[in-house]
DNA sequence: GTGAAAGCGCTAACAT
DNA sequence: ATGTTAGCGCTTTCAC
């Protein structure tokens, strides 16, 4: 082993040494567990030693002795939807830590779900919070069978083994889409993209907007767009006439009405677009783009459900939804 | 305990006693190590054997042995800085992954970086990667002395104890304002925004800011600025006849030109503003932004250094620097 | 080519 | 009020 540069970590059994007490003790006092069973005196004797050894604990044994650690996991994307979704995180990562968990975000984009579930699984976290298509039925199995407590899915379904919190994507589209219509477009674009697994989540909003064209008989068309400047000007060039587009979500949306100006088509004389996420650029765009709001809910509660259910694990069922409405700007 | 709704987890015991074989073997088998050790028969038996339990592994036991986890964590502020920063995060975390590592985002902005420091240190990463007004002294040697062998911080100077990646906020201040005063602008206004932290970087740029008008004898005024309309309104409103402003990055620049349209103040005519990232949004703003683009470097070779350091600890320097480049567009 | 066993740091049931 | 101790699941040295 190379030369130690810095002072050898010191363990529970270091602490316990310099107070002159055992391990026990340490683990006692410094997770405050039965309180009032070590004696003041011993407490302030063992939290001197712990800090004058620069004493932290090991996260990896805990978690060895528990079974499993104080990780709770979600997917980094999500992260890089806006500063609403990030604020949001900052919070649930708040509520979470107040009940004594770690939120941890975690990248896999793309890979194969299992894969991605194998990892998540090794960490044995003590839950999972993670939109639908990563939770397979195969990966959601794979994390209960590691000992995940909570599997907390997002999604239009209720998932089999798992908490959903119902997220209906389609929900989204069928908005956008019924106040187009109502807008009195008939020829409706809707914008898929196919970066970062989007996809996914782009023929469920397609969906909805198909429902919502259903009545009143409107004509849908998926048009596949790239988060690219020169790919959305082709569009816009070639652009075959529809009247409305529910653009996916505001950062399409404001590229698609960029493009759409550049090559003369107004919006929304020619062209209305709806977006989604309802992030700042979306209203102080020109014109002011409409936008379907997702709301999250409080991450306090959420926090507090995971604990619940770290808990005392219960039967899989539905743990809420999410609200969504459409905020009407000029852009329609 | 409560009834186990799943089977228990599959332990390499239960995978050692399945296949006829010790869980010494297990372990060689299915961490490839050793290779020829163990003949292709009892390879295929044990590989077998745990598909068939389902078996995965226990990360906390493997880092408890280890001395150290295999997670690299990095502060999940800068997920959220844009597509581009989260395209090269996935980079990064796959190559990492290649590595045999974990990459993991971790929250805990605005609060005390001892505090977070004081987690992360308990997770006993292998390697920390974070921009140095988290990194202070007090927080890197928390994290040398819990075992984590490569601590790297980006930042504008070395750190002490920690390896640095040179990122120069100042010089992003000083390459917009040289080009503001290029273009003959003499009143500098620089955006600081006071959220998530921001203020500490946005000191440094305006710091870079100063400096380019030290010569040429230009007017610098910070000027606190919230991401939202009704702030940026209101400055614009009052605006004290600035004729060239840094942004601090490119979305508070667009929120700053729309606002100052809205007050018909043209861009550039009166004011110039360049903001830093070079976001897409940017490239297609009317006017299109003039920005300063980040270039983080190859996400391949961070993994590579970060390995190579994990594996032999070097003495703490500068481990390379990120580039920046200015971009000029309509806005200036 | 394979197995036995020690030990990583922690917690909690049990003993004093 | 405090101490003893077993054991969580894994890797790896050493013995066969």
């Amino acid at each position: 082993m190379p030369g130690r540069p810095h002072p050898a970590r010191a363990t529970s059994a270091d602490v316990a040494r310099l107070a002159g007490v055992s391990r026990a003790t340490v683990s006692f006092v410094l997770n405050d567990t039965e309180p009032g069973r070590v004696s003041d005196a011993t407490r302030a004797r063992v939290r001197a030693a712990a800090e004058q050894l620069g004493y932290v604990s090991h996260a990896a044994a805990r978690a060895l002795r528990a079974g499993r650690s104080n990780l709770v996991l979600m997917p980094a994307s999500q992260a890089a939807i806006g500063r609403l979704v990030s604020d949001w995180l900052d919070e649930l990562q708040l509520a979470l830590h107040e009940h004594g968990y770690t939120l941890v975000l975690h990248g896999g984009r793309g890979a194969d779900p299992v894969e991605v579930a194998r990892v998540w699984a090794e960490m044995r976290p003590a839950a999972v919070l993670a939109p639908v298509p990563g939770l397979t039925p195969a990966a959601v199995e794979l994390l209960r069978t590691a000992g995940v407590r909570a599997v907390i899915a997002t999604g239009g379904e209720p998932v089999p083994g798992a908490h959903t919190m119902i997220f209906r994507q389609d929900e989204l589209g069928r908005l956008a889409a019924a106040h187009l219509i109502e807008r009195g477009r008939r020829r409706l674009a809707v914008l898929m993209p196919g970066e970062r697994g989007l996809d996914v989540f782009a023929a469920e909003r397609l969906a909805g907007v198909r429902q919502a064209a259903g009545g009143p008989g409107a004509e849908v068309t998926p048009v596949p767009l790239r988060y690219d400047w020169d790919d959305a000007l082709a569009l816009a060039r070639a652009w075959p006439g529809f009247d409305g587009v529910f653009a996916y979500n505001d950062e399409y949306a404001l590229l698609l009405v960029r493009a759409l100006q550049e090559v003369g088509l107004e919006v929304p004389g020619s062209v209305a677009v709806a977006g989604a996420d309802d992030l700042l650029p979306a209203r102080i765009a020109r014109p002011a783009l409409t936008s379907v709001r997702i709301e999250p809910g409080s991450a306090d509660e959420l926090a507090a459900l995971v604990h619940r259910l770290v808990e005392e694990p219960a039967e899989p069922g539905v743990v809420g939804a999410v609200r969504m409405r459409l905020i009407v700007r000029e852009s329609t």
